[in-house]
DNA sequence: CGATCAATTGAGCCGTCTCAATTTGGGTGG
DNA sequence: CCACCCAAATTGAGACGGCTCAATTGATCG
């Protein structure tokens, strides 16, 4: 069952069981603290147990831009498969716990069951889908569009582990979601703000209400129209 | 030497006479034509003999965004991985050729060849680094920087392929760049004319002379400072 | 209960977009 | 071979969205 937050994705209930060979260790990971940083030496993925992960680039200028915000069940370390090298930072939004999943194993028992293999083609597909999306979000909408896109987002995954799609609790800062949409912290907050005003949604601090699903679809561009 | 086209990476030559069983196939696509469409069931994945492919999402509303321009050499397809259908549009720029890497041959081969998967899993994971690269262009980048970094990019690559790095033709018009970098094609229009007053390359219509990469890669922001 | 950091809000500026006119180039048919 | 046509590219003027800089308020945490 813990294997199934990690590998989440269509597993047979048989082939679950043999996975639990593969994920032995597990790492705590406070609040503010680091997975792996870039450069770092790769020598497994990680599968999310419980809290919240940035990825975040840095190029050589020190610039810095955040590529995902992780949930419970979605794995990281992927863009280090390339060179066994890590091409970006992971770092905890809260007190986080991921599992292990070593690629000397994945490969040692990939031989014996090939469906492995096939799922972790199909999470590494994943990756990148949602990385195209936020291309999408970032080259095709305005902002406005994009803050509505990122909390339909956000919502949609809260839901799918169990939590209200409703009400939720933003782990990351204003500034934080500003450098992920490639907009300014001020930009968001004044966002938030309006949509508030527009009764879209209330927010307060981090605590976000949305009142208005529908209206946030429409806006995102991702209803027609 | 076909398939070193097809999976270049760091192959050794024992495999590669094993995948030559691989890649029976190959397609042919005129100017203009798609080998994929959004929606299209995926059964392969490509590698690029020869040509220039881009690659674009849709969405519901029918806006687009392209999140790529594949050279020869590079793989495509495997958005499609997820849910073995394709969630994006793949149309050739001009006269090219693909070959075509079957997933249940792939599936079959890799039992047998384990060296296989971990090639296929790098070849994600430069898929998933090159995404990732252009959504730190598309956040974090102003309009210069961008096109600079396209630019440098594309040198680069053609350069990985025998091709000169400062001379090449673009297969893309001012529209599909624009689209690619989250710009206007008026905007990058007006750039390279920039680019040009400023000495930094000749152009003319499509056909691009770099003529001080030096200070493109100050620009691009890949060089500290 | 201060100290510090996060978030909000405002004013003004700048970069990019929009809309429009013009030029250039390539392709086609007379 | 030239004239025409259409698509692509260039260039300009003006509007607007998002950024910058700055001040203020509101949380959080020793």
């Amino acid at each position: 069952m813990l294997s199934e937050l990690c590998l989440p994705l269509g597993m047979v209930r048989n082939d679950v069981s043999k996975m639990d060979e593969l994920i032995k260790e597990r790492i705590r990971l406070p609040k503010g603290s680091a997975l792996f940083h870039l450069g770092d030496k790769t020598e497994a993925v990680y599968g999310i147990r419980l809290g919240t992960i940035k990825t975040q680039l840095e190029d050589a200028s020190g610039q810095v831009q955040i590529t995902g915000f992780l949930l419970p069940g979605e794995i990281l370390g992927m863009d280090g498969l390339l060179n066994n090298t890590h091409t970006s930072h992971a770092i905890a939004l809260e007190d986080s716990e991921v599992c292990v999943i070593r690629l000397e194993e994945l490969d040692r028992l990939s031989t014996h069951f090939p469906v492995l293999q096939q799922q972790f083609r199909r999470l590494m597909s994943k990756e990148i889908n949602r990385s195209h999306q936020l291309v999408m979000s970032l080259g095709a909408l305005r902002s406005e569009q994009r803050l509505a896109a990122f909390l339909l987002s956000l919502s949609n995954r809260l839901s799918a582990l169990g939590y209200s799609p409703n009400e939720f609790v933003l782990r990351m800062s204003r500034e934080e979601i500003g450098n992920y949409l490639g907009l300014t912290l001020e930009t968001v907050s004044r966002l938030f703000s309006r949509f508030a005003r527009e009764g879209l949604l209330h927010i307060h601090q981090r605590e976000v209400h949305i009142l208005d699903m529908q209206a946030l679809r429409q806006l995102s561009g991702s209803d027609c129209g």
